[in-house]
DNA sequence: AGCACGCCGACT
DNA sequence: GTCGGCGTGCTC
């Protein structure tokens, strides 16, 4: 049945009407209207007609129905940006679950700061001298008219002779009928200040003339070839670590201004914008501009306005700036892909990568993902079709490959060596501080402890149901937040039986200590959460391992990412195996990105460059492949991984997160819910439900949760089940006390 | 935002 | 009683 009534929300302005409105679906309008549609519906005691979104459908109102009225016409030459932004909210809110309210506040950031920016102004018209407003004021005089004697009186007081609306309004209690009529009586006018703030001044001074290498080249042909020809596409570009992607970026975007079009450049992390801006100001100039959550909201909704006005041709951000409202989008460049950053930690928890690809099929443009280790999910789509993918195989400019070398840490074990250096790696540090070049040491302190492995034959503890590694807690025991499954920790490995099993504890300040303690004379700068917590600090950390100031700098993921330092020649990691044994399925993925980028840092300058891995598990697919930069070979063993365990990119996961104070009724809940899902689940055998179990964080506040693992092989299903979760939820009287979060394919393990 | 309802003080 | 000014609250 179609629907009957739409939800409609008015305009885009003001607070007091800033919620859905029913109206009834005339039949001629039946077929044509859709979510995102502009309306005009009369509005209002004077009816008048006024222009609104469709954000919504329903059969039911609680409204009584005889004073619904109908929508009076649809407009539809042309969906404007507010309108098609409105689509994806809709789209997002369905296919990740969240409040539409949440939703539209996603992809509109600036609805309640709208009056804000228009900084309202209250003068005295200039159209009166002193003699007429002298008879003004005695007219209001003899009509008692109180209010507009009131305003008046203040307006003359005032050298400026204006004054800010909120005073007028707040402190003077003038009503908008007073305003209106002062107005009209042409004795005041209202008028507002526009300006923009600009946000982030960069000067882009330096020239640098950029000649593409011909795989390069190729990459930009291909890609403007089909804008030209109005393909649209996502395409996939696999480029390794200094293939020169920015370049290729620049290039497209070029091409896309020169049709008249916008482009939207992602970045995964707002640390990266400088660089990433400084680089696009060069060739656009002003017509870049910023657009992130640091920004102040004046100074957002004016980044917002330009691009909606066209004053910018290119918006850079992190991925809120998906949404920016250009009119004319020609491309979104999602830039280091495969970064979890793109994923939204709060409801609605969309990912920036498949929400850009739905905008663009909206908008007929194009998206280019790029990355040098690209995610599961997009090589796969790569592979079946659904992307288009391209390569870039050398390196641009100088630089080549560095040479990587696996340690085996049981052998040093063995071999009685208790440092968390090994030979091989100290006698290269000890070369590079002979030679005055530079050492970068990585680890990655995420994880720590949490999981616990054998030093002598490498076997980390694992859930014999859900092949992902046990978490330990603070009472022994050892947890699977998967399935649930518990057993104390075991005082011997039960693959190898020795006794050395424990978890891990290290960490930058000891890897630090060490090396110290190893080399007195080395100077060392360390880079971690504790000492980046002033502002500036991380900049000014790797400012002075720019310079020279340092010989060895260690720290965690953070110094991996896109800085190039050319006398780095040295690059260690310390352990490898700290995400590779977490407690989710993309701990694999996870490991080889990060070996990939951190060997990527090596050997940027002229002299070549070294990468030394230390691990307990040497023979893993992802440390293996990492130190042998074969994307394809750790792409097909990951990949028949996953399929053998029904994780994504092949089958999808949907984590339903329940929360409640009252954990007894929770309880009652998890399992009242689960009973549900299995009995709408037909074709079990595409349908995997694990749980209700405690997630790592069982308690926030005195809030309790409770997480259920939904597996199905179609998205689809997995989207359809959450709504009917949702009306199931809905239907039950007595439940107040709980509210439901979903979570798709998840990047995180609760 | 814009409209009408209804209160309140002022004046015939 | 009546009239005009003006704050308040509602709008599917």
């Amino acid at each position: 049945m179609l629907p009957r009534y739409a939800d409609i929300i008015i305009d885009i302005s003001h607070e007091a009407i800033d919620r859905p409105f029913q109206y009834r679906i005339p039949d001629e309008l039946q077929e044509k209207i859709q979510i995102g549609s502009m309306v005009k519906i009369p509005f209002g005691r004077g009816n008048h007609l006024r222009t609104g979104y469709v954000i919504g459908f329903s059969d039911q109102t609680e409204y009584q129905p005889d004073r619904i009225k109908k929508i009076a016409e649809l407009c539809d030459r042309s969906v404007p940006v507010e309108g098609r932004l409105l689509a994806l909210a809709a789209w997002i809110r369905e296919n990740y679950g969240s409040t539409m309210i949440n939703a539209i506040r996603m992809v509109m950031p600036v609805k309640k700061t709208i009056r804000q920016l228009t900084d309202q102004m209250v003068v005295l018209t200039d159209q009166m001298d002193a003699e007429q407003l002298a008879q003004v004021r005695e007219q209001y005089q003899k009509k008692h008219a109180q209010a507009k004697l009131r305003l008046l009186q203040a307006l003359e007081e005032v050298p400026e002779r204006y004054l800010s609306m909120d005073i007028v309004r707040q402190r003077l209690n003038i009503s908008s009928v007073t305003l209106k009529a002062m107005q009209q009586e042409k004795v005041i006018a209202v008028i507002s200040k526009e300006r923009y703030r600009t946000a982030g001044i960069y000067d882009y001074k330096e020239e640098f003339q950029i000649t593409l290498n011909k795989e390069q080249q190729i990459v930009v042909d291909e890609i403007t070839h089909d804008m030209e020809q109005g393909h649209q596409q996502t395409y996939l570009l696999h480029g390794i670590t200094g293939s020169g992607k920015t370049e290729v970026y620049v290039n497209i975007v070029k091409k896309t201004v020169e049709m008249g079009k916008q482009a939207i450049v992602l970045i995964p992390e707002i640390a990266l914008t400088y660089q990433t801006v400084r680089y696009f100001r060069n060739y656009f100039g002003d017509r870049v501009t910023i657009l992130n959550s640091r920004l102040s909201d004046g100074e957002k909704y004016d980044q917002f306005m330009r691009a909606k006005n066209g004053d910018v041709d290119v918006v850079i951000g992190p991925r809120s700036a998906l949404f920016a409202p250009f009119q004319n989008l020609g491309i979104i460049i999602i830039d280091e892909e495969h970064e979890s950053s793109y994923k939204s930690d709060y409801p609605p928890k969309y990912h920036a990568r498949e929400t850009a690809v739905k905008r663009a099929e909206l908008e007929h443009a194009s998206v280019l993902l790029g990355s040098a280790t690209p995610s599961v999910e997009s090589y796969h789509k790569a592979l079946n079709g659904t992307y288009r993918l391209l390569e870039l195989h050398e390196r641009a400019g100088s630089g080549q490959l560095a040479k990587t070398s696996i340690v085996d840490l049981r052998k040093e074990l063995k071999a009685g060596n208790r440092s968390i250096i090994s030979r091989e790696l100290a006698d290269d540090i000890a070369d590079r501080l002979a030679r005055r070049q530079q050492v970068m040491l990585f680890i990655n302190k995420r994880g720590y402890n949490s999981f616990v492995s054998c030093r002598s034959c490498g076997e980390a503890l694992k859930c014999p149901h859900c092949d992902v590694s046990l978490t330990r807690h603070g009472n022994n025991q050892m947890i699977c937040h998967y399935c649930g499954f518990q057993m104390p920790q075991p005082k011997v490995c039960p693959s190898c039986h020795s006794g050395l099993i424990g978890g891990y504890g290290t960490g930058t300040q000891k890897v630090e200590e060490e090396v110290q303690r190893l080399f007195p004379q080395a100077r060392i700068l360390r880079m971690d959460k504790d000492t980046t917590t002033a502002k500036n600090a991380h900049e000014q950390i790797l400012e002075k391992f720019g310079n020279g100031e340092a010989d060895i700098l260690v720290g965690t993921q953070m110094i991996v990412k896109g800085h190039d330092f050319a006398n780095v020649t040295l690059v260690g990691i310390i352990l490898a195996d700290l995400t590779l044994f977490q407690n989710d399925y993309r701990a694999g993925e996870r490991t080889f990105d990060l070996i990939t980028q951190a060997a990527g840092r090596a050997g940027r300058g002229e002299q070549p460059g070294k990468v030394v891995i230390q691990t307990y598990k040497p023979e893993h697919y992802a440390i293996k492949a990492a130190a042998g930069q074969d994307y394809s070979y750790f792409y097909k063993e990951e990949e028949a991984y996953r399929g053998l365990m029904k994780y994504p990119p092949e089958w999808n996961m949907m984590v339903v997160l329940m929360v409640s104070s009252d954990e007894a009724f929770l309880d009652q809940m998890a399992e009242d819910i689960c009973d549900y899902i299995r009995s709408c689940s037909v074709d079990d055998r595409n349908m995997k439900i694990i749980g209700p179990s405690a997630p790592v964080i069982a308690k926030i506040r005195d809030i309790y949760r409770r997480v259920v693992y939904i597996k199905n092989y179609r998205y689809n299903e997995l989207v359809v089940l959450k709504d009917q979760i949702e009306q199931y939820i809905s239907e039950k009287k007595e439940v107040q006390d709980l509210s439901l979060q979903f979570d798709f394919n998840p990047l995180n393990m609760y």
